[in-house]
DNA sequence: TTATATTTGTGCGTATGTATA
DNA sequence: CTATACATACGCACAAATATA
């Protein structure tokens, strides 16, 4: 295909190929031609082209439909996300004027593991609960979160974040009028399959993991969270 | 393979239940069987256990190694690394009593493009060095970085940087003694091709993405960045 | 040190399923 | 209903890296 490329793999060469096709149509080139076709350009049998697309779609570059085609994916904007001692989630959405929403997924009783009871700084197995929520901004989901509340404190709030779609005022019912932020570990990963499914995107995005601790206005801690934010749907903006 | 499973791929069983075995072992299973072996107990073909095998892969759960087998990953504990105002690489890694080194990798000479200018308060197209860095705790490879300077103001930026190994020191070898951070944001995205490179991670591999801004003590902007850091090796901490 | 076997990686051919146009 | 286009699955063959006798 190309000369003096000995030691590299065809499907290699033929993601190459197609990555430089896309980036020279400068943005104009909008579906791939159809996999048979691109084998018979290559002269590589049409696995080969399949497996050269699957890293293009691992890379975000290509999207294939099933009996429609393979398209570039033209990559919108992100979403700022200002994490604060006061990070709301709701409150971030509508600044950027979108209609945020947070669906209630699951939730359960369980006890503290050590992690967490020691965020929450609570004893080994002290109840908790556990509430799985995802959150969208104008109908796009962009996260979903694990958060774990004292259960003797917040008896009602899993019921109160089903009714309200929000932690601020899921808390507020059960008699926290304010809180704040005390730390935010950022890390990544791949999105793992269950989250996938609910975020309905491809099952190798990326997401920006976050784990945090709220605190009350005497700061106690309140409630400890882990969230999934799929990172080409939001950027987290740190002021410091 | 199970009953009442018929909607569903057989790789996506056979992935399924080769992370059911591994989870399961607790720990103990350090090493799968060969593709043969798993092909005939799952009573598919081996391209089907490759398939499953790669996504357990790129989740990060197994790795291949040709001519040897396929282990099971055992993910190392993330080092911490706080944000702040006074972020630097070499404080940070040497906090932790690991030994920090930064190489550069490239740089040149170029004009500032619109995002650049802005974030530095420069004019369009206005003259900066940018340089390419690499930075390493204990020997392993943490993150690369893109930085761009001001041209005018720091002449001798890239031959203080290959000299020292640290942005710190070269900026004071420049003229700066102090510099904040004004802002982060925080991303997440798949390795480039050539981080990867460089980073001797798979090809596959999760970066955390940020870009920042600092200043010197008269709050005049004079370095902008762009870092990718291994996501399994490093977790940033922001205080609030 | 040298063969030989083992194990993963690559590539092709073929067939069939499923969603879309 | 038919043709198109991507998705899944099997079988075969050989290459490349490693392990073992």
């Amino acid at each position: 295909m190309i000369a003096g490329d000995e030691g590299i793999a065809r499907w290699r060469k033929v993601a190459d190929a197609i990555r430089a096709m896309i980036d020279d149509s400068r943005g104009a080139m909008e579906q791939l031609p159809v996999e048979a076709a691109l084998a018979e350009r290559f002269q590589v049998n049409r696995h080969t082209v399949r497996r050269a697309i699957a890293v293009l779609q691992a890379e975000g570059i290509l999207r294939a439909e099933r009996g429609r085609g393979t398209f570039v994916e033209r990559r919108p904007a992100r979403i700022a996300y200002p994490v604060g001692a006061r990070t709301r989630f709701s409150e971030n959405i509508t600044a950027q004027s979108r209609q945020p929403a947070g669906r209630l997924i699951a939730s359960g009783r369980e006890p503290a593991t050590a992690p967490i009871a020691a965020a929450l700084g609570l004893r080994l197995g002290a109840p908790l609960h556990r509430l799985e929520s995802m959150n969208v901004a104008d109908g796009l989901p962009m996260s979903m979160a694990t958060s774990w509340f004292p259960a003797e404190r917040f008896p009602g709030i899993v019921a109160a974040y089903a009714e309200t779609g929000s932690i601020t005022r899921a808390l507020a019912a059960e008699g926290v009028d304010d809180y704040r932020r005390m730390e935010t570990r950022v890390s990544a990963a791949r999105v793992s399959p269950a989250d996938a499914e609910h975020l309905a995107c491809p099952a190798d995005a990326v997401v920006l993991v976050t784990h945090s601790v709220n605190l009350d206005a005497e700061e106690r801690p309140i409630q400890f969270s882990h969230s999934r934010f799929l990172a080409d749907r939001i950027e987290m903006v740190f002021r410091t």
